[in-house]
RNA sequence: CGGGAUGUAGCGCAGUCCGGUUAGCGCACCUGCUUUGGGAGCAGGGGGUCCCAGGUUCGAAUCCUGGUAUCCCGACCA
């Protein structure tokens, strides 16, 4: 084995490692020339493009609309809601100026002293204020009501410490902001987004994720409820994968947006806004990736499949590459998008491993042997399992098999959440296995912030959320032994 | 913003302590030949502002001063 691969076999000695060196080799994304940005490459993009195509026809599907909001929020803007501005104040990127001009004592150019903004400018963290700002002027009535957009859109958030698609300071995401002539109805859209995101987790990327809502001090700055989908990934870590918020009437208050409803009577507007971004790649990237890279479920795959041909000499390559493209046309007709790797100057050992570093869900190799045989080698990405198959008949087996990774993705992933998933009763027991094991851990806990805070100082486990779903029996609280009414879900997490 | 480290070819590094021929290695790249059912071998070749500025010296990648950038550990976080 080349030393690439056996570099990346260090991951149980440094999963952070191993994960940076994947995203690398894998081409899937960089570190650019700006402290914390990235470059999302060709074929990252064209995982991300994929998960946005199948995100952007749910949202569709429940009656959203796309729309966009500008880069530029004025400084006033972010000040109106306090919580919100508490939360995002310290990682703001802030334009002060707006022109450049030559340096008078060398080559280069200066920021143009004359040219100050009056007011200053936010490179937006997240668009609720300037969407609520805009939405004051586009609801009076009722009758226009709700409003239900999303846009996909780039933000900023000036992060101390960045990893690359879990923590950029620049990341590609989508918000949804909803405004609601009720508080219900509002409440209600948060609710059914959040189910939005587990379905696509779940059905697309192969990701098992709990559903539930964020403690208080988790919470969103500037709402009244967050719901989440957390997934937990090979390192025992967890992931906040998606987010909702119920923003009751907080920004519709601090924006001055009020409606007549049927009454005759003022209200202010119920909102709701909710995101998922790029960090959904490293989502997808930590949950499946093996020793020999990526593993990707067929839904997001670029490439579903990959054809390499076996050969000596030029003309068994025409010959053989030929036949290869006969088997890739009606395979492309079912929708399966098929690459025919026919390149001259790389061996067919190093294809294998490179679309195994890729992901490449299938991989069909055919030399002289299958030729005079009608036979083709088909192997398995997720599982690394190869077996020799007759041409007749390939089209439907490919067609089949794609279902088949999907969930048998899924389902690896789902049995090691259950093996990672721990009702612990006892806080020593909690410490000694978060260090040993780590993973997901049921526990009780009283409901206060300072339990939660006392626990996240000594263990640096939080509480990812409070499952919708499981068990509701009482208990007693691990650490306090105040009373719990039910188990919350506590892990380490990114 | 506190603590630690590092800037040398596209990438990864050695050389720096103890100054001295033409600055070196691996990968990648280019050319040729031989190979080809799991990351090929050999031969040849191209590529450098040794982070920047100043200083010491006959001579600086190496020593001194200042600056700057990046990374790691904290605090912060989708």
């Amino acid at each position: 084995m080349a030393k690439e691969l056996k570099e990346l076999t260090r991951r149980e000695e440094n999963y952070s490692q191993w994960y940076n060196d994947l995203v690398l080799k894998a081409g899937l994304a960089e570190n650019s020339a700006v402290r914390g940005c990235m470059v999302i490459k060709p074929y990252g993009y064209a995982i991300w493009e994929k998960m946005q195509a199948a995100l952007d026809k749910m949202f569709k599907d429940t009656g959203h609309e796309n729309a966009y909001f500008p880069l530029f929020i004025p400084k006033s803007f972010m000040s109106r809601e306090a919580r919100h501005v508490e939360g995002f104040a310290k990682e703001c990127a802030v334009v002060t100026h707006y022109r450049l001009r030559n340096d008078p004592n060398g080559g280069g150019v200066v920021v143009d002293p004359e040219a100050k903004l009056e007011e200053e400018l936010i490179v937006r963290p997240t668009s609720e204020t300037i969407i609520w700002n805009t939405y004051k002027n586009w609801i009076q009535s009722y009758r226009d009501l709700p409003i239900l957009c999303n846009q996909w859109a780039n933000v900023v958030r000036w992060e101390m410490r960045t990893r690359l698609f879990l923590r950029t300071a620049e990341f590609l995401w989508q918000e949804g902001h909803t405004a609601h002539a009720t508080s219900e109805e509002a409440y209600g859209e948060t609710e059914k987004m959040v189910h939005v995101y587990a379905d696509f987790a779940e059905k697309w990327m192969g990701v098992p994720v709990v559903i539930g809502r964020k403690t208080e001090s988790e919470r969103f700055a500037g709402a009244e409820e967050t719901l989440c989908i957390e997934a937990l990934m090979q390192d025992g870590k967890a992931l906040q994968a998606g987010t909702s918020h119920f923003l009751g009437q907080n920004f519709a208050r601090a924006f001055d947006v009020q409606f007549t409803n049927k009454e005759g009577k003022l209200d202010y507007v119920w909102a709701s806004s909710w995101g998922v971004s790029t960090r959904l790649m490293g989502a997808l990237i930590m949950a499946h990736s093996d020793n020999n890279g990526l593993v990707l479920p067929p839904k997001l795959a670029p490439i579903q499949v990959v054809m390499v041909p076996i050969y000596k000499g030029e003309e068994e390559l025409a010959q053989i590459t030929a036949r290869l493209e006969a088997m890739a046309a009606p395979l492309r007709e079912r929708g399966i998008s098929v690459k025919v790797d026919a390149r001259d100057h790389v061996r067919s050992g190093f294809k294998f491993s490179e679309y195994e570093l890729k992901g490449v869900p299938v991989r069909l190799a055919m030399g002289p042997r299958d030729l005079a045989a009608g036979t083709i080698e088909l192997a398995r990405r997720d599982t690394l399992t190869k077996e020799t198959v007759p041409q007749e008949g390939l089209t439907e087996r490919i067609v089949a098999l794609m279902d088949r990774i999907q969930q048998s993705i899924y389902d690896k992933a789902l049995a090691f959440r259950g093996e990672m998933t721990t009702v612990v009763d006892s806080y020593d027991d909690f410490k000694r296995l978060l260090d040993e094991k780590g993973g997901f851990m049921l526990c009780h806990w009283d409901g206060t912030p300072e339990t939660e805070e006392r626990i996240k100082e000594e263990t640096k486990a939080t509480i990812r959320c409070i499952p919708f779903d499981g068990p509701q029996e009482p208990g007693v609280c691990m650490v306090t032994g105040k009373p719990s009414a039910r188990r919350v879900l506590f892990a380490r997490s990114y």
